[in-house]
RNA sequence: GCCCCCGUAGCUCAGUGGACAGAGCAGGAGCCUUCUAAGCUCUUGGUCGGAGGUUCGAAUCCUUCCGGGGGCGCCA
């Protein structure tokens, strides 16, 4: 089958040697141009800039440039009509036979026709969300999660093979601080003596969470020697409980949980800094053992085993990161708050260090949430102890609202979420804008079953009857999912699909007020359920990949 | 001081080299005795933060300044 936009620059590149053997032009080289879809309708289908970047070279004014193009395009196979226009533009409008087509295959194919196939894609490894396990998720976390796993999905939709993957800190003073903490409570409960540490962690699910443990083991942990590691290790299962359960209302699956711990003990850590120090990258001082990263252009250079002989962070993240190459990925993809985001030279250089390309390690940062409530901010600090935590957010305004609201925003931009506008059905929430689409869909099928029409096998019906602009407008939509989808994935563009999914609802919701589907004329009626079997294979797609669901009325 | 992100309509944001800058909300005017009005149509509203530059062409790329947010540890 004819593709698009490939088949009009096959074309144009032809017209341009066929323009020059006909002497009318001369030859040019390379030329390097674009064929992309028409923002407006006037316009055609899509478009050429190819006489505006190549007049120049070609000598000749971009106007005439185009008229020479378009007298020696070759035939091509659903082009209607071609047009210059503007400055120089060619503009294509293809037949209606195409978009019969793309009803076809969405019709056909379901919400997975637009898939790209897999064939020489690249193997990615996602890796998000990634929070200490001494804790539950907060909303920026809960971003980073929508993000990485709208990401991840439409990376699958596009084709590439994807493992998603959480690496949880369980080693490291953090859990320490943590594991301290839950026993002073725990002890203080059961009127024991005991000082709550000064770094210790003060939210009140601490206290909770010292409460259940009360609960369920008494004062057995007491008198143990070995206490403070066995509350650390009931701590630490708590925490990823509670994790995995946030995680889980919010639809976001993982394929591997990696734990820092596993890589002490496996020795990873240390053979990680043997393969720095063969390489040469590493040196002590001051009795620290240093990595100079200075080599690849950090600021300064980073230690990786403090004079104490203690591990930094920085030691189990190479660590990490080796293992993510050596486990064969073609590219690793890490999600990241902003808070972050001066770590990514230090991560790149490790890479880089243990000779791997340290472009096939790529950092999606994310800008901050902050959380209101009409309009009042609402406190988010950890340490204070008083803050909204994502599941909190997720079981009051609904995981549907939450994810869109978190996916719909460029990762680049601050996000105010407000937690009434979320949860407010209204147009301050697209959301429902989006699944409102997917509900009149179904409700049109259940609406011509009740009165009693069948719809006919596609072949048996006549799809030329659309011939509505509203109707072409919802295929020519129809036709941009796949692309979209593989932008978006390529780009780490999350909130695109939410951009495009508009359009597409837009063009919809639009047909059906300027379109009746269940009419007298049953020819008409036939093609527009089909038309409607296409357009949810597509929001249904737009859906899956925003991981919003899709009712089947509201 | 250095680094990152943002600055586009009253508000929240799309648009990162193309053709008159878009959407939703808010404001104004219409559309339900037949398929869901969480919808549709029309309309008001913009020096794309400022100034230079590159280009046939700049909201988009470069420089610089201004404003807002975040980060710069032998913490993670």
């Amino acid at each position: 089958m004819t593709s698009f936009p490939d088949a009009i620059e096959h074309a144009v590149r032809i017209a341009l040697v066929a323009a020059a053997e006909s002497g009318s032009l001369s030859p040019l080289g390379d030329v390097s141009f674009v064929v992309e879809r028409a923002r407006n309708r006037e316009h055609g289908d899509w478009a050429t800039n190819v006489a505006l970047v190549a007049a120049k070279q070609a000598g000749v004014a971009p106007r005439d440039l185009a008229a020479l193009v378009v007298e020696h395009l070759p035939d091509l196979e659903y082009l209607a009509a071609t047009d210059i226009a503007g400055p120089g533009f060619i503009n294509f409008t293809l037949a209606s036979d195409w978009y019969l087509e793309v009803l076809r295959t969405a019709a056909m194919g379901g919400p997975d026709h637009a898939r790209g196939d897999s064939k020489g894609k690249e193997r990615i490894q996602v890796e998000f969300v990634s929070s200490n396990p001494n804790g539950p998720l907060h909303i920026g976390h809960g971003r980073g999660g929508v993000i990485g796993d709208v990401i991840a999905r439409a990376l699958d939709y596009a084709g590439h093979p994807v493992s998603r993957e959480y690496y949880y800190n369980d080693a490291g003073v953090q859990m320490d601080r943590y594991a301290a903490s839950l026993e002073a409570l725990y002890l203080q409960a059961l009127g024991k003596d005991a000082e709550f540490p000064e770094d210790g962690y003060h939210g009140s699910y601490v206290e909770d969470w010292a409460g259940e443990l009360v609960a369920e083991h008494g004062d057995a942990f007491v008198d143990l020697a070995d206490r403070r590691d066995r509350i650390r290790q009931w701590g630490l299962d708590r925490a990823m409980r509670n994790i995995e359960e946030t995680l889980e209302l919010a639809r976001i699956p993982f394929d591997v949980w990696f734990s820092e711990t596993s890589l002490h003990e496996g020795g990873d850590v240390a053979r990680s800094i043997d393969v720095l120090r063969e390489r040469g990258y590493v040196f002590e001082d001051q009795g620290a053992v240093w990595f100079r990263t200075t080599d690849f252009g950090d600021e300064k250079n980073r230690v990786l085993v403090k004079s104490d002989g203690e591990y930094t962070y920085i030691a189990p993240d190479v660590a990490y990161h080796r293992d993510k190459f050596e486990r064969g990925f073609d590219r690793v993809i890490n999600v990241w708050g902003a808070d972050h985001h001066g770590y990514i030279p230090r991560m790149k250089a490790a890479v880089d260090a243990l000779g791997y390309d340290p472009d096939r390690l790529e950092i999606v940062i994310n800008q901050m949430v902050n959380v209101n409530r009409a309009g009042e901010p609402v406190r988010m600090s950890m340490r204070a102890g008083e803050f909204i935590s994502f599941r909190d957010v997720l079981e009051e305004v609904g995981a549907d609202a939450t994810r869109y609201t978190l996916a719909a925003f460029s990762p680049d931009t601050t996000i105010n979420f407000d937690l009434e506008a979320a949860k407010t059905q209204s147009m301050d929430n697209p959301v429902y804008y989006l699944q409102y689409a997917h509900a009149r869909m179904c409700s049109l099928e259940r609406f011509a079953r009740e009165q009693g029409v069948e719809r006919l096998p596609i072949d048996e019906v006549d799809l030329t009857r659309l011939t509505d602009q509203a109707e072409r407008a919802v295929l020519r939509q129809a036709d941009r999912l796949g692309e979209e989808i593989a932008e978006a994935a390529a780009r780490r563009a999350p909130h695109r699909i939410a951009t495009y999914g508009t359009d597409f609802a837009t063009a919809f919701h639009r047909f059906y007020a300027e379109c009746r589907v269940v009419t007298d004329d049953p020819a008409v009626t036939q093609a527009r359920l089909w038309l409607i079997e296409a357009s949810k294979s597509v929001i249904q797609a737009v859906l899956g990949v925003l991981g919003l669901s899709a009712p089947e009325s509201m």
